[in-house]
RNA sequence: GCGCCCAUCGUCUAUCGGUCAGGACACCAGGUUUUCAUCCUGGGAAGAGGAGUUCGACUCUCCUUGGGCGUGCCA
């Protein structure tokens, strides 16, 4: 048995990947077999390094160890879809010559003008329109250096029936399915493709992923008839979700595993808890280690509702823990935490000209060990540039999109974040950097604002931002609904699309 | 709009045709504790609705409703 957790390297690593690495790990190891890292990098936009870096360490640190990947080699290596490539083009020269996929011209502005004329009725996806080329004068231009995609082909009808470990039967018209892009014009593969040639060649058996996956299913099973592999089984689980039930977004929860680090949470409860949304053990028992739940694993017992990622009872299990640890224990676990010479010897510098005595130290840095701080909503208000309430949720939204685009969180990226806010919003950084001193430190006045987002880190900083938008909310000011899709809107147009 | 998936306390879940529908988080009450927290005890709290199958349905089938996902040269 071969599983494999497949990450794609942007942004924050993400809380649902650490939940998807689980299950994969915990039915591999169960069955003796192996569990597999794989980046999938092939949007070149994208993709950074940081991020895969991040992923490998968040993933690290939570304790679920893979055997094979980017890091460690493996038989079958790399484990790094974008230095795959050539693999890809190989597969998509077999599957053009079979006829199962083809070349496709069409412009992007065609197809949007498709998508338009599609809205409101019951067609969606292209519409084929370059699948009935002559084969030979499409290979023709295609070697000519024309633009252009490779498209699956698919059966025109009937319906597609795939097995579901959990699901059983699920049959999806085939009309209804897309004639996906399998390698895009810029010479990369779709995940599509990518996807299931990697699968197939690094021996995964079971394809344990999230339930989002269910309706590309039929593509990817046609792939495998497509080369004449046979396919793995597959297991789509359900999706972490918020509060709202809508799927897990950072929107409203913390999605990112640096903020639960830095936030004060054990690998070892996050585990647990995770493990407890989508699984029970037999006998009821709730608390469990890695090692349990793999040895135990029964991937039949799995549950399919969509659970709702509570944080109250992940505190309430991270308390449990927290409280179980010997003392010496306990007192490691903080210093591998933040509770150690390297960060204070970046803080002390910081507060010094702020000191009269040494008891002032460790209240002016205390915000720097907190998760949320305890501040009052007029308090917040009262700093807001121009005294306009509305206006400072919008400085906040803003501030946190331009700070997820950020590829590095120093002191000089953070400065010139606010600098360009300063400029844009029309206001002199004095008159900006109130609130969000409010926001980050939980008061008027302290240790300086960047140094003290550097400090936090961008996770936490980034959940500072949350915080005072909550605050604003309990104040009878709210951006969301309409108003957060305008504004949404209005700041695309002047800061470009959010990360 | 269309396709697919899902549906037990507020939340996470147990139950695989016969249970007073169990546990955990949260909440409420009481107790232990110099405070607080911990801890202990108790309490309220659920099978979305409607048909069917069956001696008997939370459990099987169908419909309705609700929720989710998908509908990208993103994964």
């Amino acid at each position: 048995m071969r599983t494999r957790v497949a990450p794609s390297p942007t942004g924050a690593p993400h809380i649902g990947t650490a939940y998807i690495a689980l299950f994969n790990y915990a039915f591999a190891k169960h069955h003796g077999g192996q569990f597999i890292l794989r980046i999938e990098d092939t949007d070149q936009t994208r993709s950074t390094a940081a991020s895969e870096q991040a992923i490998l360490d968040a993933l690290r640190w939570i304790g679920i160890p893979w055997d094979e990947g980017p890091d460690r080699g493996g038989a079958h290596a790399p484990y790094r879809q974008s230095a795959r490539t050539d693999i890809y083009l190989e597969h998509v020269r077999k599957l053009t010559e079979s006829g199962a996929a083809y070349p496709c011209f069409c412009t992007a502005a065609r197809l949007a003008e498709l998508r338009r004329s599609q809205a409101g009725t019951d067609n969606s996806g292209y519409d084929g329109c370059c699948a009935t080329l002559d084969p030979a004068q499409a290979a023709r231009r295609a070697a000519a250096g024309e633009p252009h995609v490779v498209r699956l082909r698919i059966p025109t009808d009937g319906e597609c029936v795939m097995q579901d470990r959990l699901r059983g039967a699920i049959r999806i018209p085939w009309h209804k399915v897309d004639h996906q892009v399998l390698l895009k014009s810029d010479g990369y593969p779709t995940y599509h493709l990518a996807n299931v040639v990697d699968d197939h060649l690094m021996g995964i058996s079971h394809v344990i992923r999230g339930e989002e996956w269910l309706s590309s299913l039929p593509k990817h099973l046609l792939l495998y008839q497509a080369f004449q592999w046979q396919a793995p089984e597959f297991v789509h689980l359900p999706l972490l979700r918020n509060p709202d039930k809508s799927k897990l977004s950072k929107r409203r929860n913390p999605t990112s595993i640096l903020y639960y680090q830095r936030a004060g949470f054990l690998p070892e409860a996050l585990i647990n808890y995770l493990g407890l949304l989508a699984y029970s053990f037999p006998d009821g028992r709730e608390e469990f280690t890695l090692a349990q739940l793999a040895e135990n694993f029964d991937i039949d017992r799995v549950s399919l509702g969509g659970p709702i990622f509570d944080l109250q009872k992940l505190r309430n299990f991270n308390g449990r823990y927290l409280r179980g640890l010997p003392p010496a224990e306990l007192w490691h676990r903080l210093q591998d935490w933040l509770l150690r010479d390297e960060v204070w010897q970046q803080i002390v510098p910081l507060a010094q000209p702020r000191l009269s005595q040494m008891t002032d130290l460790v209240p002016q840095a205390a915000f720097l060990f907190a998760d949320r701080l305890d501040y009052a909503p007029d308090q917040l208000i009262k700093t807001a540039p121009g005294g306009d309430a509305a206006a400072l949720a919008r400085l906040l939204k803003t501030a946190q999109w331009e700070m997820e685009k950020l590829p590095e969180w120093d002191n000089a990226a953070v400065r010139d974040l606010f600098n360009r806010l300063a400029t844009v919003e029309n206001l002199k950084l004095k008159q900006l950097m109130p609130p969000f001193y409010v926001a980050v430190t939980g008061a008027p006045v302290g240790l300086p604002a960047f140094d003290a987002m550097v400090q936090l880190g961008r996770d936490m900083t980034l959940r500072r931002l949350q915080y005072a938008l909550e605050t604003l909310e309990t104040g009878g000011v709210a951006l969301k609904g309409r108003q957060l899709k305008e504004f949404t809107a209005a700041y695309q147009a002047a800061y470009g699309s959010p990360a």
